[in-house]
DNA sequence: TCACATTTAATTGTTCGCAATTGAATGTGC
DNA sequence: GCACATTCAATTGCGAACAATTAAATGTGA
């Protein structure tokens, strides 16, 4: 029964599934990433906070998870190695007591000349042109927006 | 210094980041699928885990993990939960006693009818017509795989 | 003002994901 | 046949990721 591949069986087939394309793909980048990072001493989702936070800081932590779809169970272990790193510092907010702000320190800051050079490999080990792959990431985000919105049903 | 949006920081905006797009997108995915999942009793790796088996099974961990991009550290863990859930058997081969062969108990079998539904409920939530899927899957597998190659230099 | 809901981080517990190491089985070159 | 390298899974330790809960601060309506 069901020895030899059936066209029922494709939608389980994993190799059209493309979740596992996006999965695995996340997974590929990682790995290019981390010796990229390990310079930086940072893990790649230490990079994404660092990158958001280079764009604007003293914000709150519910700011960044927001960007990045983190919430604070992900966020606030992750950003206290970032102030044991000597990165950012960590303080609650005078208005609103409840949020905590977070700031780049001077290194912080500093670290942003050293990460230029990341991008550019990327681009390298993404053998690809620019103008592809701003086409791939832009059907992706809005992939990834269709998914999300359905989340919230 | 540096208050405005600067030209030279392009290549370091999130919204740049082609890699945050899949990495997001990752997240995205593993958050529809998990209600889907839940009634499967599976965490999303675990359904691939449970994909590559229902392909084929009495394989060892090595091949799982070559077709899944996962080494012995992230499947040891992960299929002595299946065997936990009844849904495989885990044993060392005759022939090599090396390798520890993983097979489908009848419950591992039975739940693939289950899974039936899954793929479809994930084309429901992408909101996109099969055709336009594959063709991005087409594109992201070989986006991965030429990351995949620099890593090995 | 006071009871109540909401917002925000932090915490706890489970599951990935991977680097590095270990130990047993197998393959090899001499 | 025997020393040696290689292969394979398991283990350990660390850093995400997230659900669920907690606690404190703030907002709201009567």
């Amino acid at each position: 029964m069901a020895r030899k591949p059936s066209a029922a069986d494709a939608p389980l087939r994993l190799d059209n599934q493309i979740c596992f394309a996006v999965y695995s793909a996340a997974h590929a980048f990682n790995r290019v990433y981390k010796p990229l990072l390990d310079r930086l001493g940072l893990t790649y989702p230490q990079y994404l906070v660092m990158l958001v936070l280079w764009e604007r800081d003293d914000v709150p932590v519910k700011d960044i998870g927001e960007k990045l779809f983190l919430d604070s169970g992900t966020l606030t272990p992750l950003l206290k190695r970032l102030e044991a790193a000597h990165l950012v510092k960590r303080s609650r907010s005078r208005e609103d007591e409840r949020q905590v702000l977070i700031a780049l320190t001077p290194q912080g800051y500093a670290l942003k000349e050293k990460a230029r050079a990341v991008p550019q490999s990327i681009l390298a080990a993404s053998d690809c042109s620019v103008s592809e792959l701003v086409a791939m990431k832009d059907e992706i985000v809005a992939l990834r927006d269709r998914l999300n919105a359905v989340i919230g049903e």
